[in-house]
DNA sequence: TGTACATCAGTGAACGCGCGTTCACTGATGTAC
DNA sequence: TGTACATCAGTGAACGCGCGTTCACTGATGTAC
């Protein structure tokens, strides 16, 4: 067994970060395999010793972001997911739909990256687009106080709050109307946190 | 002058119906010029006439959303722009988070089919975006009472609602989640527009 | 401890196909006389 | 009214390029002896 497990995975996870921000800037349909390889630090043809196709990659790109950038992202926060509050909702949304987060292209959500090209992916890209989005709910609903009513409903709509606002703000030209939609939605997903 | 003015721009609409219908289902990479020739029952080579390239066509197939099927769709709401009123916006809402639209592929509004496109596309299309956007939440907007506060953020936080429900329920391959989510940002959105 | 071997990650050239665009042409029709 | 002409929308073959995938190979490294 030449090459440890741990040096194949490492090449894996190279792939996959690389896809994963290539993904973000350009588009599933843009990004050819010979840049993710150049970006990984390898060539074209070592690809299909990992994944079976782009398609298997771009599911495994989505995935990697809820335990690894996202991971990531959510420590910045100053969110722990075993000790949720409203409070820790609110960071969730502050951080979420902040100008920092609109402008970060490159380690941007795919939930908001990568609508139009999922909707119309493999089941295993919407299985791994959809795992997020229950990750997302999850936490908004979980971190709501015992006494709340509809908890579930308005986890929900703090989630379409967050990525219609953010998908919205990146696909006009005119800055400042993008910032005024972002800062709309947030509001409105606090409000629903607080209420 | 052979062929008369109406004819050519005749030719056209069938082209940008075409286009917009198809982009709409394939996305606008998936699309070829030959699919949407074929289905406006022209050739490939005669596309070149009306538009100077694939691009161009994709901000007309954008923009023509607003005054065609956009304008059918409201009336078939029973919106009429002239005489708004938080009823009339609660229509809007009613047709926009409907399952007929979550269903409707081929007629669906272009901010939810085309998002990722038109985040990474020129700033023709991005202004035809910008244009779907701005009309919505004018309309949101004007159709609230005079007295409400923050009308503007409300519009701009119900038109967030309206895209990113259904761009989420667009992605995920769970039709009950789907639908869960789509009458959630439904839910929020009326209650933005009448409280 | 040292060495031959087997495995398989990684290389890079080549293949094959599809698609946006171009181009020489055809032919329908409005206009001038 | 009828006819020759000019225009340009539409045709369809061809071009050229890029990209996903394949394939024969190379060479690094873990294992057996």
């Amino acid at each position: 067994m030449p090459y440890s497990k741990e040096h194949t995975l490492r090449s894996r996870t190279k792939i996959v970060e690389a896809a994963r921000i290539l993904f973000n800037v350009h588009g599933f349909e843009k990004v050819t395999i010979d840049m993710i390889m150049a970006k990984a630090g390898m060539t074209r043809g070592g690809f299909y010793k990992h994944f079976k196709s782009k398609e298997a990659l771009y599911a495994a790109a989505v995935e990697s972001f809820l335990m690894g950038r996202g991971a990531v992202w959510r420590a910045e926060a100053g969110i722990d997911p075993s000790n949720l509050s409203p409070k820790m909702a609110q960071h969730m949304l502050d951080s979420y739909l902040s100008e920092k987060h609109l402008s970060d292209i490159e380690n941007q959500c795919p939930m908001i990256a990568l609508p139009s090209d999922v909707a119309r992916g493999t089941p295993e890209v919407q299985n791994a687009y959809q795992d997020l989005l229950t990750a997302m709910v999850w936490l908004f609903e979980t971190a709501q106080p015992d006494e709340t009513k509809e908890k579930r409903q308005r986890a929900m709509a703090m989630a379409a709050l967050c990525v219609g606002g953010m998908v919205l703000a990146r696909s006009i030209p005119d800055g400042a109307l993008a910032q005024e939609v972002r800062a709309a939605a947030y509001g409105a997903a606090s409000d629903l946190n607080q209420s």
